[in-house]
DNA sequence: TTGTGTTTTACGACCTCC
DNA sequence: GGAGGTCGTAAAACACAA
């Protein structure tokens, strides 16, 4: 059973959503509320985190909370980004690979070996552990204006 | 419409590193 | 010990066929 549901029908907890719970109602700072159980980002805020992401899978201190500050994101919610952002490329990445590993006998052809780390290549920076490196340069340009 | 599958935020648990 | 990593998951938002 999941988590979830241990939760919602919990005795003490009788019918609460998960973001009811008296943990995150009375502590202070949490992000999701009644109102909220969770924001979505504007088209912008994606656009600049892509990019920033494109760039460096890990972001740094300091860029974050100058991307932050010019998204009008708490630090938290652009940590958690990366995280997500990461995750899902992993997800993609194995999904690929998947794929190769059993090919089709259908007249569709699989496209030549693409590299894993997307359409964008493997941008990396000095402190992305394990990550192939590539040029920054072409991903950075394809997002200038 | 609506039912269903996928994607997107957000979190907790656990782990590693400094 | 705290910050930040992955992993698994919840639930809202979204896409789309029937």
């Amino acid at each position: 059973m999941p988590l979830g549901m241990l939760l919602a029908f919990h005795p003490l907890l009788p019918f609460f959503p998960r973001w009811l719970t008296p943990t995150l109602l009375s502590l202070p700072g949490k992000t999701r509320t009644k109102d909220k159980y969770r924001v979505v980002y504007t088209d912008h805020q994606r656009l600049e985190l892509e990019k920033e992401f494109h760039y460096s899978r890990y972001i740094t201190i300091r860029r974050k909370a100058e991307l932050a500050a010019a998204l009008g994101l708490t630090e938290r919610q652009v940590k958690i980004w990366f995280q997500n952002r990461r995750a899902k490329e992993r997800k993609v990445n194995k999904k690929k690979l998947q794929q190769q590993s059993q090919p089709t006998s259908t007249t569709t052809p699989t496209p030549p070996a693409v590299s894993t780390l997307g359409p964008i290549g493997g941008l990396c920076s000095s402190n992305a552990p394990n990550l192939v490196s590539s040029s920054p340069l072409t991903i950075k340009e394809e997002f200038m204006p």
